[in-house]
DNA sequence: TATTGGCACTCTAATTCAATGAGTGCCAAA
DNA sequence: TTTGGCACTCATTGAATTAGAGTGCCAATA
């Protein structure tokens, strides 16, 4: 029995959705027939609803309950249905401006964005920060702690510093270390992350002989930096707004609200969930258990990846309980995902 | 009426607030008579429990309830009546080396110990970031970006770095950075940071005729960054186990869990909190409403200061509910901070 | 054939009521 | 000062009832 929904169908499941969305509580046929301004009666709604029902759209709390969607007539109301209203351009602007002004570094670009997503919600907002190993080597600086540990300072990008305490079998002399560091700046210099990894591995294998010991020292030091790097920024995100949570009465058991929080502070399945949003074109949306991840069952996630330079470099996502108002949610997250990277991007 | 209280009462009011701390459940005449091993009778139990009632350190949650301690109770009992049960050593150890193999950097011990904190007390650690006042300069560099602005990467003590972009009015050459650099080394070198600013506040001030240009530019860079410094790593701490505060029924309604998870993220509040503690000499406590604080009320919290080189630098903390195992808690934070004080020393 | 009104039925949520029992306060006796 | 006795209070529990919302099905209708 696969009948297409006809246009009355249609019409009544999306205005039941909706209502559903905004009131929270399960729609009989009586108010569905009055709400959804057809003229039909009750009995011919409550015919369609069971209709529905088989369809796996609906279901019933209990027998004198109303009907609420299931995740997968969310699914159908989002891919099909949904209406998106588009934001007003003064708010658009105002997001941009907030966006800018933070630009200082990355990272507080990130946090404004997340806070920006979960206070135009009302729900929680994710953003991971932007993948590093596209980005371009810029300069490196070591500089000598006590013993046989070395400061190294890496700044990649426009202004983005990192740094690292490596650990040496023997000493090196300030000068030898300015050296050390004039040579890879030299021959690193403007590469990717990632090729300057390969770079590196490839040297410390091959061309040992023809090497001075400077050069050797050099390389060798910047294998031990690229090596460990790419933990603390990479694989990370920014949430804000997780305390919105506890509003949802659909999520105030604090059984519930317990899981989600240890997912957001463990980040590990929230990292994996993300990660399969970074290869989707514009928005896109888990319903309920769509997701995989038991935790998230009461839940949607709304994201969208970001760019810098129109390579994709992060995701942000907003996290709320399935009954949302997508039409609202969907345009935020777009809007911000494309503010987000105009942001970096003229940093 | 100030009558003092009498060894049997103290007695009876120990073993009762230890029981209620166990169970959770208010404790009548009858069960304190038969725990307390006392042979004395419920009606004499019940005419002590009344004593303490008019002192306030007992209340009935109704009149055919038993009773619980109020704050005042709690305060009497952690006092004078609480029997510090000390860490086995194995556990001390254990600690001890959990912080030492952390110690790449201030942070990353900081959220180490936070960690512990929560870990072992299944409570919420808060561990401020060490203050940086005093902590010794150690080396500036500077790096031209984009048009006007610079990079300064800061170096202080063993091997903290901090950076900060600065705009300025007109263009250097990588020379004068460099030089501008050597000479702010030379004259900063090894004072604090809080004499840092004084000595450039005053060069600012006063010998500008003296100085040749390149000095000039040198003390304007370092006043720009030494200004701006102290926001991001100070005034910050880390919270480590937040959802261990669900478990508590006593602070399981939303609202309250709302309150307090917005107390810990936007970070005021337990600041201004945890300074009171920094003048503290050992294990300071704050019960129910003693902190202030009205999202509190019903927490207690346990803090304690930690030191580097015999400079007190940060506070470290536990909070949870006013009924608490104040005396596993209390030798926890105590320790952990002297375990954080030796790590951070190590450094 | 699709729609409709009618009707019996189901199930939840709210309300009431009584019983239970833990605990108190007070008094008079030891 | 301590104790046993006793009347009293009050939250908690469970059972029983009611009200109301909503369904499913059937027969009549257009």
């Amino acid at each position: 029995m696969d009948k297409q929904l006809d246009a009355r169908a249609q019409h009544l499941f999306r205005v039941l959705v909706e209502n559903y969305i905004s009131d929270g509580q399960p729609i009989g046929s009586r108010t569905l027939a009055r709400v959804s301004e057809l003229d039909v009666s009750p009995a011919t709604v409550r015919n369609i609803m069971s209709d529905l029902e088989v369809l796996g759209y609906l279901h019933s709390p209990h027998t004198s309950a109303g009907r609420v969607p299931t995740a997968q007539g969310y699914r159908f109301f989002v891919d099909t249905l949904v209406e998106v209203k588009p934001l007003r351009s003064s708010v658009v602007s105002g997001l941009k401006s907030r966006l800018v002004d933070t630009s200082v570094n990355q990272k507080a670009v990130v946090e404004t964005a997340s806070s920006l997503l979960s206070s135009l919600t009302h729900m929680a907002g994710v953003v991971t920060m932007p993948r590093q190993d596209t980005a371009a080597f810029r300069q490196i600086e070591f500089l000598n702690l006590s013993e046989q540990r070395i400061l190294a300072i890496l700044v990649v990008d426009q202004k983005e510093v990192h740094n690292r305490i490596i650990h040496l079998d023997k000493e090196y002399s300030s000068s030898e270390l300015r050296e050390a560091a004039n040579y890879l700046n030299e021959l690193l210099a403007g590469r990717s992350l990632h090729d300057v990894r390969k770079l590196l591995l490839k040297e410390l294998d091959s061309v040992r002989q023809d090497m001075n010991d400077l050069m050797r020292t050099a390389i060798v030091l910047g294998e031990k930096i690229f090596t460990q790097e790419g933990d603390s920024k990479e694989n990370n995100y920014i949430v804000d707004g997780q305390t919105n949570l506890m509003e949802f009465e659909e999520l105030s058991n604090v059984e519930k609200l317990r899981g989600l929080f240890d997912a957001f502070s463990q980040k590990k399945q929230i990292l994996h969930l993300l990660d399969r949003c970074i290869c989707a074109e514009g928005v896109q949306i888990f319903i309920g258990s769509e997701s995989g991840y038991e935790v998230f069952d009461d839940c949607s996630v709304v994201s969208a990846p970001y760019k810098i330079n129109e390579d994709v470099k992060g995701v942000l996502a907003v996290v709320g309980p399935t009954r949302m108002a997508y039409d609202r949610v969907i345009p935020i997250v777009d809007v911000t995902a494309k503010l987000l990277s105009e942001a970096l991007n003229s940093e």
